[in-house]
DNA sequence: GCAAATGATATATAGGAAGTATCGCTAACG
DNA sequence: CGTTAGCGATACTTCCTATATATCATTTGC
């Protein structure tokens, strides 16, 4: 059986008339009666009760027929599923990201995204570098957002974000009302930091920028997570640098400054195997590329 | 697109690969790409990622892939459905009846019909004759019970019934002592019948049987319906004479005897549309030749 | 009883699916 | 690093079969 056979059934089935439906087929008569029998044989079963003047569908018709129509749509269906699939309006897509993306970058791709892309089911996982790394060769997330570098023949990588580092301070904090605010002012501050391990990044650019005033940061508390690192600046715990975009965490009794003559850019990256050439994941990638900020 | 490429898609899918792919499906290699190729084309989607070492399916190959199981599947189930259909193994079956088969011939039959073709959905319509007819002509039932001739050239009939008569009396009635009860022992009793539009044949019957005794039956009420009729002789209103199926409504205060001399023979018939071959109704009509009584 | 209508049959044709031979590329191996 | 085995694509041929043409057979309506 082939479709051909349902597609001219369903034809006669519609026109009661094998000289009628020949003609909106564009065949001949001759061969749609024997198209009709070969599938008749195949089922085993007749079809169409026919004298020579009338044609009608047999109960097994009726029925066969039923099914016919529901086949064809599907056929239709599956054409459409497999065209949209590839065009990347339907499927799945986890994307791994770092904490410190979750307030302005992640927000705004996101949203762009799901407007475009509706269909596709995002699943977010927030993780630190190395795991998502981990998590990309793996094939547990398709696209990560880290801070540079990554260094893999297997992986691909594109920097969306640069952004220069912030100064977090209590909103008491006597620097506040100092017009401009320079990395020397801060040699006998103390520091909250994220650990060396966990922002790698991040923490070696502050570091580059302390040694380059001659000192080296009083980290008096570490903290990984970015909520509570600018909750224990807002308690007078210390002092932050933290990329602008976490200026967005508006939190209360914390202020964020420029630092005069910095010129640090913190970037962010997209990561994404070389060999995936999935059409969501290569949608996701243009969208965030002309988003860039 | 039809069948084939389905077909020939899955077993690639299952495969992954090629050479093995065609071996199973007993053709060679290359008509195998081109009819992947040609699908790829007419879907203008790549559903295949070829390596020249390694074959797998895209992120479309594997919806279509899902896609594809589904319509094979369905080919088949409507096979089976048409199949069976013809078989008279699905479909519905509408029934017309008169009230006396209701009690020993009807059940018997629908218990035979429904053991062996459970799929079938019966419906039951209690009817005198002529409404039968009606119903017949007006493809609203497609076999009717009554009693006999039917005249028609469009209609086919068929005996599956002969039943005595049995006299029908209230149990203190002084006959029930007798050992044998003549017709003419009914001479002076009063009875109770159904109306003679209602029930055609038996009435006719009854009359004859009584005209031989040269005597006309002294109807006092006449009851349409059966348990009615059987409840009025409950109640000494009087004696009757039904068809011997009609003992089986065992009645308390009613007795049944046969006629002594009596060969009276009720008859019961199926009739069906000579045009009508329904496989449905063709298993209904040989079961119930088979269990003819 | 003849003509029109309609589906089946017989035969011829052509379009395309399958077969054969071969190429081109990759990866594993000595 | 060249060689070889593996595998899918391509070029070309063959053969099957779906389609076309012509005709027949049957029914029905005038």
């Amino acid at each position: 059986m082939e479709l051909r056979h349902l597609r001219y059934f369903v034809t006669v089935a519609e026109e009661l008339h094998f000289g009628r439906a020949a003609k909106r087929l564009y065949i001949a008569q001759p061969p749609l009666s024997q198209q009709i029998q070969q599938l008749e044989e195949e089922l085993e079963v007749l079809l169409f009760k026919r004298s020579h003047r009338r044609v009608e569908l047999t109960d097994a018709g009726q029925a066969f027929l039923g099914e016919a129509y529901k086949i064809l749509d599907q056929v239709e269906q599956a054409k459409l599923l497999a065209q949209r699939t590839a065009r990347g309006e339907i499927g799945k897509l986890a994307l791994g990201f770092v904490s410190s993306t979750a307030f302005e970058l992640l927000p705004r791709l996101l949203y762009a995204y799901r407007e475009q892309y509706p269909q596709i089911h995002v699943s977010l996982h927030e993780m630190e570098k190395d795991q998502q790394i981990a998590a990309l060769f793996a094939r547990q997330i398709q696209v990560g957002l880290l801070r540079p570098d990554v260094d893999s023949s297997e992986l691909c990588s594109e920097i969306i974000l640069r952004e220069p580092l912030l100064l977090a301070l209590p909103s008491q904090h006597p620097l506040v009302s100092k017009d401009q605010i320079s990395i020397h002012d801060l040699v006998h501050e103390t520091f909250v930091l994220q650990p060396r391990h966990w922002a790698l990044g991040l923490y070696d650019h502050v570091m580059k920028l302390c040694h380059s005033a001659d000192f080296s940061p009083n980290v008096k508390q570490e903290a990984a997570d970015t909520y509570l690192l600018i909750g224990l600046v807002a308690a007078k715990m210390g002092i932050s640098l933290v990329p602008a975009s976490v200026q967005s965490l508006h939190s209360q009794g914390v202020v964020y400054r420029r630092l005069e003559g910095d010129t640090t850019q913190i970037e962010t990256a997209m990561v994404w195997r070389r060999d995936d050439d999935s059409p969501v994941v290569e949608a996701f990638l243009n969208l965030a590329q002309q988003e860039t900020f």
